[in-house]
DNA sequence: CTGAAAGCGCTTACAG
DNA sequence: CTGAAAGCGCTTACAG
């Protein structure tokens, strides 16, 4: 019997009781007397009541959600990190609300937001590229994951992208590859700068020489795989970098989709390195040789970690090591 | 200069004024004399002060958030309708916020969860499962999109599913092919019960016979056209279907890893249409034939309904007939 | 075990 | 143009 909105004073009107009992019947139900609480049960029925979840944050100041704050909604990336956040924030009795944070960027948030005190209890940050101290009014506990901002202190969940480069670059190396190409990610994104400066260093630890035409900006998306693929080709074939590593799966998918459609074959013409492990890459033709980033643990980690914040607890080891990376070595890579 | 979170008063006392004159120089600069303005911005920059969203959700009834409620985070299908509903919402001045449905699903959320009232002036459901009765508490304007609810009489954003199966057999057919197999997606979802019927019907109405053998269970993922794959070659060599109409491009990709790592070759051995078309499915190898969901569209769509439901304002259109679909003929199809 | 009352932080008629 | 006051829908000490 659902009949517009109902107020807590609805029910507690049908009830005969005040609104103090509703809210505890409903909240502490061992704290009203059976009877009562029945009374109370029965009028919530009647009326479809149920708690006005704004009320109740303005008067309790908790609210029992945690927002994510993600750059890119359409970088399938993501997703699996989000459904780890959700699992790990439900066993905590925490609601997850998502945001696009890429128009906070645009717009002037000095005032008003979507993220501000009140709707969340806690954060986390995946975009580097936020001023933190503009997403939230100060007091709001708040962690990075996957991104990160340089020179801040805040508690950031990340992997080594650095050494996960150096790997790529050394099992290329290994394969006898000493002109290995990188396609990198946005420029000014951290994630880009790390895996940029693991491949320099990788190649000048290996003595290998970085040739000019051998790096492509990129973006990370399919598509900057493809255009750097383009560059690439119109490069004189006995000139050409022999291995590339990308800075995403989706790049390098983009890569050997457009070179393969070219008469190429990856493997055998040019091997190609991945950053990420996405689902797909093991599905992919040739299945992807790639850096695999635990990104379940990253979102569960960073709830974990959020939760702890807000509750108080102990911290320690949140900023703990980047967590491990790893390299997947499938078919898009082989012996020069 | 930010201390702590500060609230209305605070500016007030600092600027020398009421309440309420902070409170109108914020939201109505007009209404108040330049002057007084000036003092009350300086003491808001003074303090970091940021309006309380929650406060001023209870007090107005409106909060300016859309909410979003999908499935499955994990797929990458929404990331581009979550965006073009991100997009709208914002251009009409409101805010998005997302959430997972599944965890709805399973707990009770009789009394309290994350969608009700107070928190969102509108829900987008994009999950067929859910009882919109449970989701919302009576008044929510609510709309569905992509997936939808039998027999209910909630506005709904979706393609023509049963057409887009009918499409991709007859493509089949008209390469010759009689034996066309079916991948379906997960029982008991709307979408994969229009594509099963699509495919049946078409079938029918070309006269072809639907072998026992060639229906495969399924759910939209990579894993469940691998498994698909493996039972379709377990069949004798001489008694499989020729083609496959997957009930998704994820699905069907995984298909075609399988298989090709069998050593068949697609489209030569056997062609497969998918259903959805995600960005990869372009550049996957070889390109992916399918039906294309207009995507952005469904998105803007439903952002744009909502908002009118809202306001209040006309919605006649809003349940029109489904958005069209479309055959995307490319590299993972051939003439038998 | 239950109720009256205060108060969470805002906004908005209503006076002046 | 500005302020005093009420009120959005709850919850929680505090009495009883």
């Amino acid at each position: 019997m659902v009949t517009g909105k109902s107020t807590i004073l609805d029910v507690a009107r049908i009830a005969g009781v005040s609104t103090a009992t509703v809210s505890r019947a409903l909240a502490h139900p061992d704290r009203v007397q059976q009877a009562t609480r029945d009374r109370v049960m029965s009028a919530v029925r009647k009326t479809g009541y149920r708690v006005n979840p704004v009320a109740r944050n303005l008067r309790t100041q908790r609210t029992n959600v945690i927002l994510v704050l993600a750059p890119n909604l359409a970088n399938t990336f993501f997703s699996r990190i989000l459904s780890a956040v959700t699992e790990v924030a439900a066993s905590h009795g925490f609601g997850v609300l998502i945001a696009d944070s890429a128009p906070l960027g645009d717009h002037d948030l000095d005032v008003m937001d979507l993220s501000g005190d009140g709707r969340a209890d806690g954060i986390i940050l995946l975009d580097g590229a936020l001023d933190p101290l503009r997403v939230t009014n100060t007091d709001l506990p708040l962690v990075m994951a996957c991104e990160w901002i340089e020179d801040s202190t805040l508690p950031t969940i990340a992997i080594d992208n650095v050494q996960g480069a150096r790997l790529a670059v050394e099992h290329l190396s290994a394969l006898n590859h000493h002109r290995i190409a990188h396609i990198a990610g946005p420029v000014g994104n951290v994630l880009s700068t790390a895996r940029h400066d693991g491949w320099r260093s990788a190649m000048q630890a290996l003595d290998h020489r970085i040739e000019q035409n051998d790096y492509f900006a990129g973006d990370f998306t399919l598509g900057s795989g493809v255009s750097a693929a383009r560059q690439w080709l119109a490069q004189p074939a006995d000139q050409r970098a022999t291995a590339v590593f990308c800075a995403s799966d989706e790049c390098a998918m983009g890569f050997i989709g457009h070179v393969t459609r070219q008469g190429l074959r990856v493997p055998d013409d040019v091997s190609v390195v991945g950053f990420d492990d996405i689902d797909l890459s093991e599905h992919f033709l040739p299945s992807l040789t790639t850096i695999h980033q635990p990104r379940r643990r990253m979102g569960a980690r960073a709830a974990e970690t959020v939760i702890r914040l807000i509750r108080h607890e102990n911290t320690a080891g949140a900023d703990a090591a980047p967590l491990p990376v790893e390299l997947v070595v499938r078919g898009s890579t082989a012996r020069r």
